[in-house]
RNA sequence: CGGGGCGUGGCUCAGCCUGGUAGAGCGCUCGGUUCGGGACCGAGAGGUCGGAGGUUCGAAUCCUCUCGCCCCGACCA
């Protein structure tokens, strides 16, 4: 297609909003334009973009025998109501009143459209199990929206819900759509990661994210290096660790070491000298005291102590499952000062009333700790949590870190990467299927909530992804597979007679040949300013017609990512861009995944 | 919601402190010269300075209110 006909503004300099790489380079090619916080419109580079990847996804997914569905964006109260999601959500979902003042929502997520649909047309377990999808704009309000497409408020997204008439036929199409995101994200030609995840207040049972590895990305992920295991760091185990060898078990002593004003671990253990420890300790040997107030289930409240090795983090996600609660949250730091007693800085898990106290597992075994005394500017040395901490209980507590040892294999060490999350296939049980009255009856004639599964893909946010994971200091440099156009054509004289005819001829047949052409022929360019702009927007392929090429009966094709540059004949232009296809997509391929 | 910042042609910004009736670069239009990494000359179009109110002879500039946007945090998954 003419350049000069596609409405596309490029802008040399980065608009004030854009924050990040693909909201800069969207905005700069021309792709989208803000309309309103976190509210963008799609311009053709974009939408072409964007309806590749949904096409890849359709595809994939009726491989599995998913069908595809539309339901409505505007979404009645009742529906809400019902599922108990309208008091529950916050502000996130955006309510308004119609003519008739009845209540409405703008759609974030469609298990209720869905339960609703499925309630009224399926009854028998011989229609399950049904797994339907849509790829629909969604809107959530979020209170901060940022990161462009990243972080929108209306985006594009592809959510599929599946019914079950059994708890196990349910899993199954659980890794069966497991394994569809990944053909997806592969075909998509990113490089990404399956990642365990915490399920959440949800309270599925389990899920996995899909994140697209990008340096931006929001989420930290650690990998096995040698085996499959990858999980959020919020959920990933550690391993347990030896206990160090702190010598022979000391009694607790109060007074044992005056800190005055002395907080970090660092500071602690080098003040931490005595005759056996000359230089101090290391700070291996100091330890962390959190305080965390939790709410369960029952909405009963309590006080837990979480304490960890001081050169470790508590990961208040594994805290909070642990004593399962459904709510928790760091004590506020005057409450728990007047608590305890002490200063923070100076509080420890030795002697304090009604609180559970959970010690990290590298804790369990060792002696002679430093902690806290709930004494301000005093901290205990000869912490022997088995013996000092009655009724404690060990357990992994903290935020795994790169290198340790992977729990799963035990022999690979953990890898850490930054993550975008574009994915999660996740087991939703009959929440509800029950709470909403969505049942069949089963062979026996007996009447059951269908058992649920949901899985999601944020399309806009994976074409946005997509870009942070590939560009470089000259724009963008589109996967293929997602490629607004593939060939950049550049006509770089498009007053001479030749040059054009060339030019024209090439488009004709790369396009006969099935390739999406972009055809620069806008007049009165230089061709830097046309380099410039093939470079920002970034296509796979830059085919370059000139004269001084012409002359000598050649034209120039570029790979974007390699930057490699070959002349060729006009004739054997098709058969050279043939060839780059294939070779850039077996490259994808050895790059997509792991 | 707390803290900080910004709203001036399509884009990036200057002017504001110290009031005197709006500028630059890029982009756009026309003419000409150019033409292999964002060319040059000339002539143009385009802004109720986010909005409302106030102070003043006079407000982009000072004051009050308001709306929008951005960043950090909290929140969310």
């Amino acid at each position: 297609m003419k350049q000069s006909k596609l409405l596309l503004q490029t802008l040399r300099e980065t608009p004030k909003d854009a924050d990040v790489v693909s909201q800069q380079l969207m905005m700069r090619a021309g792709m989208i334009q803000k309309q309103a916080a976190g509210i963008y419109s799609y311009f053709p580079l974009a939408l072409r973009s964007i309806r590749k990847f949904e096409q890849i996804v359709r595809e994939e997914l009726e491989k599995d025998g998913c069908q595809e569905i539309l339901m409505p964006a505007v979404q009645p109260a009742e529906l809400w109501e019902e599922s108990g999601r309208w008091k529950f959500y916050g502000k996130e979902l955006l309510r308004f009143r119609d003519r008739k003042d009845a209540w409405f929502c703008l759609g974030p997520t469609h298990e209720e459209v869905v339960t609703d649909m499925v309630r009224r047309t399926v009854r028998s377990y011989k229609q399950l199990p049904m797994n339907v999808f849509q790829i629909q704009s969604k809107f959530r309000d979020e209170i901060r929206p940022r990161f462009g497409l990243m972080r929108g408020r209306e985006f594009i997204m592809k959510d599929g819900y599946s019914f079950h008439a059994s708890d196990a036929d349910c899993d199954r199409e659980y890794w069966a759509m497991f394994e569809a995101y990944k053909r997806i994200f592969a075909r998509l030609g990113v490089k990404f990661r399956p990642v365990e995840a915490d399920s959440g207040a949800i309270g599925g049972s389990f899920t996995h994210e899909f994140h697209v590895l990008a340096g931006s990305g929001e989420d930290a992920i650690l990998s096995c290096d040698a085996c499959d295991y990858t999980s959020n760091i919020e959920k990933t185990e550690a391993p347990k660790l030896a206990p160090g060898d702190h010598g022979a078990a000391f009694a607790l002593t109060r007074d044992h070491f005056a800190t005055p004003g002395i907080v970090s671990q660092e500071l602690q253990a080098a003040a931490m000298k005595d005759a056996d420890h000359p230089g101090g300790m290391p700070i291996a040997q100091t330890s962390k005291f959190f305080l965390y107030h939790a709410t369960m289930a029952d909405q009963t409240q309590k006080l837990v102590g979480a304490v960890v090795r001081g050169d470790h983090d508590v990961n208040p996600v594994k805290v909070k499952n642990f004593v399962g609660a459904t709510d928790m949250e760091l004590f506020p730091i005057e409450e728990a000062e007047a608590f305890t007693g002490a200063k923070s800085g100076f509080m420890g898990p030795v002697g304090l009333k009604d609180v559970q106290i959970i010690v990290d597992q590298s804790l369990e075994g060792g002696v002679n700790y430093t902690c806290g005394a709930n004494k301000t500017d005093f901290h205990h040395f000869g912490l022997d949590p088995a013996r000092d901490l009655p009724g404690a209980v060990f357990a992994d507590i903290r935020i795994a870190a790169e290198g340790d040892a992977c729990t799963r294999c035990g022999k690979g060490h953990y890898q850490a990467f930054r993550g975008i999350e574009v994915g999660q296939v996740f087991k939703l049980g009959i929440k509800y299927s029950q709470s909403m009255g969505c049942t069949f009856l089963d062979e026996q004639g007996k009447e059951l909530p269908m058992i649920m599964g949901c899985y999601g893909i944020g399309v806009t946010r994976t074409v946005a992804a997509a870009i942070e994971q590939n560009y470089d200091a000259d724009g963008i440099v589109w996967p293929w597979p997602i490629a607004p156009f593939q060939v950049h054509l550049l006509n770089l004289d498009p007053g001479g007679e030749e040059v054009s005819k060339v030019a024209f001829q090439l488009e004709a047949e790369l396009e006969q040949a099935g390739f999406e052409v972009l055809h620069d022929e806008r007049e009165g360019l230089s061709p830097g300013a046309k380099f410039k702009d093939a470079d920002l927007l970034g296509f796979p392929l830059r085919l370059m017609v000139g004269s001084k090429g012409l002359k000598d009966g050649v034209v120039e094709l570029r790979d974007r990512r390699t930057k490699e540059l070959v002349k060729l004949r006009p004739e054997e232009v098709v058969a050279s861009v043939t060839a780059a296809k294939a070779r850039i997509m077996a490259s994808l391929a050895e790059a997509g995944g792991r």
